[in-house]
DNA sequence: AGCAGGCGCTAACAAATGTTAATGCTTAGC
DNA sequence: GCTAAGCATTAACATTTGTTAGCGCCTGCT
């Protein structure tokens, strides 16, 4: 049942079966989001974190003026509130992007994990670091990209992360965002997201219908975003 | 010599005497920048991470056609790299933006604080966390905020992070960030950037002269920038 | 003293992006 | 079967942002 979060973990550094033990035993109940469902609220003091088993999420925040920016996307076997296991209060919300099946880890059991489990805990810590490497290229993305680059790095970004936890199949993956919410990934209208979709796909490196993309030319696409993998630490290495 | 770590850790939670010597135990040499200087090159793999004692720095990455987007901005009692620590290869580079005074801690030192110090390595990976939440809050910034909101939310951020080092002066602090550095920051033209920070000028809240900034109406900077520090974690509480 | 270069600043114009509105398609609910 | 709502798409127009160029003020160098 956890096999996505131990690929996911399994990726930078070899996870011992003790140490997936472990992680099995801080896990407690598992539930069903619906989507457009909030998974955790914004100034929420969660204490437990909330580990995607299946599907797609995001974390937000609203704005004043009511427009909405995601500060990332979450697939399975992402945790997507690790950080609230130290940070405590939720300073942004984390919404169900399609129907999510999670599972709670225990703070005080992942705690306990830090007292007893060192190697463990660098690779938890790791995760929360990747996360961070991954908010750095999306604010260059945003800041000095092309808009059409920024989309097409994203394409890049989610189909290694996916194909990670075996949520691809051949070129092609499942993205069930509309276009109203990937505006909100890259930050601009609806109107204009819709002109950026449509220059990628006059590219001829993707198709892109029915929630579904299919990479038609990774080099291209690859070179359009100056997509360089190295940010999401995918060698496996002593850590 | 330390003073500003221990300001910059402590204020999420207590560091006790113990666990200050075992910092001071992992730090190595010191080395002084210059500003302009790289402090760590993208693409390095290094062995220990890097403390600025007094400074300020910054994370970038140059793309293909030459532009510069900047990650963050490091001040006194930052890490500028603790997450080389486990990402092992730098996917971007460390400036120097004014002379900097740094510290070196041995990466296997940080290792043995992992391994025995589980307090203390909770607050380093905390250091960590509120790195990924200032990039989120970036993101945001970039992606739905005004330009001059977004520029009012930078000085909000480091004015409250330089006072927790003590670095402000009543309500003044030194930037000693040129408007192309600026302009790296934010994501935008020079020369916009130099529109936005006429805008923030005549809105009256702030006055900027001679790399110093000082506030002059906290109350509506805030709000013009909709800050809110719960992304900080200031709250000393156990972690 | 004289010069070159970096920096802050502005103007004029070009390009990118947002806004408002409208169309047709599909789907959920009645 | 009908209707309302969400979604992708496009057009026309407004606003923001970038580009290129130039000016004046410094500072460091010779």
């Amino acid at each position: 049942m956890l096999e996505s979060l131990y690929l996911n973990l399994g990726q930078h550094d070899a996870l011992s079966d003790a140490e997936k033990a472990l992680l099995a035993g801080a896990m407690t109940f598992e539930r069903h989001f619906a989507t457009g469902q909030d998974i955790v609220a914004s100034g929420a003091r969660p204490t437990y974190s909330t580990l995607i088993l299946d599907g797609l999420a995001a974390r937000y925040k609203v704005l004043e003026n009511g427009g909405r920016q995601f500060t990332s996307l979450q697939v399975s076997g992402d945790f997507v509130d690790l950080h609230a296991f130290l940070l405590k209060t939720m300073d942004h919300g984390i919404v169900a992007l399609s129907p999510c099946h999670v599972m709670f880890a225990d703070h005080s059991r992942l705690r306990a994990i830090t007292e007893q489990a060192p190697h463990l805990t660098r690779l938890l810590w790791l995760d929360t670091l990747v996360d961070g490497a991954i908010h750095r290229e999306w604010i260059v993305a945003m800041g000095r990209r092309s808009k059409t680059s920024h989309l097409a790095h994203l394409v890049c970004e989610l189909f290694v992360r996916l194909q990670v936890v075996q949520r691809t199949s051949g070129m092609s993956f499942h993205l069930p965002l509309s276009q109203v919410e990937l505006a909100d990934v890259l930050g601009l209208s609806v109107v204009h997201m819709n002109r950026v979709i449509g220059a990628l796909r006059k590219v001829g490196v993707v198709n892109w219908a029915n929630h579904t993309v299919t990479i038609l030319d990774w080099h291209r696409l690859q070179e359009i975003a100056e997509f360089d993998p190295t940010y999401l630490s995918m060698m496996r290495e002593p850590r």
